[in-house]
DNA sequence: GCCGTTTTCGGCCCGACTGTTTTCAGTCG
């Protein structure tokens, strides 16, 4: 579990004590909406400590800041304590199961005693065998059975999809939905339309005429495994691999409120509905209710417009700061994938032993594809030689056969080509050490168009002993950028720890590159990373690590991340000419 | 507990769905 995650957990299990034992209902929505800004963060929460920028955080105020930081500091939180002391610790694994709240869960963990976290659910499921869960006031047949199936079908410790994986299969249902005459259109929505990392569910928004047709039809959808709840306009299913989705119907005349209503974030839709309730407005699914009439939306463009604001991109409704750039007219102009002129990190087929992880596609193949997207260059960056036994010449002698054998396989490529010549650089990415020393000698960097330099070993260092490193890595003058800044991988690793402030500014001020890696498992720099970057005026280029021609698709996940942390054209190297480039890179 | 262009008090998004209810509570997103 990430350090967010468990964070947020925790901050959920003390808004269920103020939910259940004080009956505060505000307090707990402070921190249920605390617990949901912190879910939703692409950093983790104990750097943004480090860095003393946690009242930044939507939701966080001056006193959840304090007790984080005692939370960090110590590894617990003695307030928080003393409320779990008020309830018996059973109800914490119950609020995990669907349909099973706060008050559900104190309820049946109070009645039978449950007062271990690790055996909760298999007491309860003991409980049901019994067929005692009755015994409390208020269970009826139909609670019985609504938790006896949510158990049936729950899939414990399920961590959030990547991205990667959500989109086809949502694709799949699209296309399958599509197909109905009853159904004028469909979307993914919620998390999946914003382009999070990582997804929990995904949600469909359905445009249709004949709502209850297009649901029946919906449901009938053969990779579905259960149908949790029906209704006439919200189902909620179970996929075959265990992915559970919303669908949601909407009639034509207000698609555009159900899209903006339905992509969320949550936070973003309570602070917009909180504001602009003020000025008399009442926000839904369904439209905008000004003086009691209900006005319809066909596209989210008019529903903002509507409230005097620009239209805001899903990818940055996050509730950080952009609903007041929408109001005063100064949102970024995000940067588009059309937008992107070359790909700069890409490994090559040239095989040489002493290095690990080798491309497997020709430069002809990476340039046919190239081609296509129209990019006007492609730098290959290949891992430098590792093996401890070769001499520093027989190192050198590795990049020059290789510099050679790329250069010949571009001379026959521009002998086949006539019109448009996409132009070659020659790259390497480079290891950083321990020590923030480059991985290859004077006479090798020479060599080389630019270097990419990255982290691949030592991941554990200190934030301090990280930020002299990459620091000291980048001070070369060949080193022009900083290839997958944090080193992570999405649910597998967890970021280094740096001192971002403190590179950002380096790189603002000697003209480093940071790469926005979109490899679909990096996706590193992580958002809210970007966005800091770009308000220091650092500059990004977008690469896709591709190791195959066909992983140069990548290059729209790493623009959807770009987007998130607020990045426009002029912050991105690859949306430059190939003159602006060389300049930047000083060629 | 959070938050602020009617700020340091007094509010706190909105609706669907379900179940146990004759008007509402709990959960979810």
């Amino acid at each position: 579990m990430t350090i967010n995650t468990e964070t947020a957990q925790l901050l959920k299990r003390v808004a269920a004590v103020f939910r259940v034992k004080e009956g505060d209902t505000f307090r707990y929505k402070a921190y249920i909406n605390a617990s949901v800004a912190i879910d939703n963060l692409s950093e983790p929460l104990v750097e943004v400590w480090k860095r003393g920028g946690l009242d930044s955080v939507p939701g966080i105020g001056e006193n959840l800041a304090a007790y984080l930081n005692e939370y960090f500091s110590t590894g617990k939180v003695k307030h928080f304590n003393s409320l779990f002391k008020k309830v018996p610790s059973g109800m914490f694994p119950l609020m995990t199961i669907r349909g099973i709240g706060p008050i559900t869960a104190y309820k049946i963990a109070k009645k039978f005693h449950l007062n271990e976290e690790k055996t909760a659910i298999s007491d309860l499921k003991e409980i049901l065998i019994k067929g005692e869960l009755n015994k409390i006031k208020s269970f009826k047949e139909k609670t019985v059975q609504k938790i006896q199936k949510a158990l049936n079908i729950q899939s414990f410790g399920k961590t959030r999809l990547p991205l990667y994986e959500a989109l086809p299969i949502a694709s799949e249902f699209i296309d399958y939905l599509i197909k109905s005459k009853y159904i004028l259109a469909a979307e993914p929505l919620g998390s999946l339309r914003r382009k999070l990392e990582t997804v929990g569910d995904i949600d469909f928004g359905i445009c249709s005429s004949t709502p209850k047709k297009a649901m029946d039809y919906a449901l009938t959808y053969s990779k579905i495994s259960s149908v949790i709840t029906k209704g006439g306009m919200v189902s909620h299913i179970k996929l075959i691999n265990g992915l559970e989705a919303d669908l949601k119907i909407s009639l034509p005349n207000s698609w555009g409120s159900m899209l903006q209503h339905y992509t969320g974030s949550k936070l973003h839709n309570i602070h917009l509905r909180t504001i602009t309730k003020e000025k008399g407005l009442s926000l839904s699914e369904y439209g905008i209710t000004k003086k009691e009439k209900l006005n319809h939306f066909t596209s989210e463009t008019k529903f903002y417009q509507f409230l005097g604001m620009d239209y805001i991109p899903p990818e940055i409704r996050e509730n950080g700061g952009e609903i007041e750039l929408a109001q005063s007219h100064k949102l970024p102009r995000l940067i588009e994938l059309t937008d992107i002129k070359g790909d700069l990190h890409i490994h090559s087929d040239y095989d040489f032993e002493s290095s690990h992880d080798l491309g497997v596609s020709s430069l002809s193949e990476i340039f046919a594809v190239a081609e296509q997207k129209k990019y006007q260059y492609v730098g290959f960056t290949d891992h430098n030689p590792k093996f401890l036994g070769l001499t520093e010449n027989q190192k050198n002698k590795i990049i020059l056969d290789r510099k050679k054998y790329l250069e010949a396989q571009f001379h026959a490529y521009e002998k086949r080509v006539k019109h448009r010549v996409i132009k070659l650089l020659i790259g390497m990415e480079v290891d950083i050490r321990t020590d923030g020393t480059i991985a290859l000698s004077e006479k090798s960097l020479s060599l080389l168009d630019y270097a990419i330099v990255s982290i691949h070993s030592s991941f554990g260092l200190t934030q301090e002993e990280n930020t002299k490193r990459i620091i000291q890595a980048l001070s070369h003058k060949k080193a022009k950028i900083l290839g997958h800044p944090t080193g992570r991988t999405i649910n597998s690793r967890e970021p280094i720890s740096a001192n971002w402030a403190e590179i950002f500014d380096f790189c603002a001020k000697n003209k480093k590159i940071i790469e926005i890696n979109a490899y679909p498992t990096r996706l590193d720099l992580p958002s809210d990373l970007i966005k800091q970057a770009v308000q220091k005026g650092v500059r990004f280029v977008i690469n896709t690590d591709s190791h195959e021609d066909s992983q140069m698709e990548n290059m729209k996940y790493g623009v959807w991340q770009a987007r998130r942390g607020y990045a426009e054209k002029k912050d991105i190297v690859n949306t430059f000419s190939f003159e602006n480039l060389r300049s930047v890179l000083e060629l």
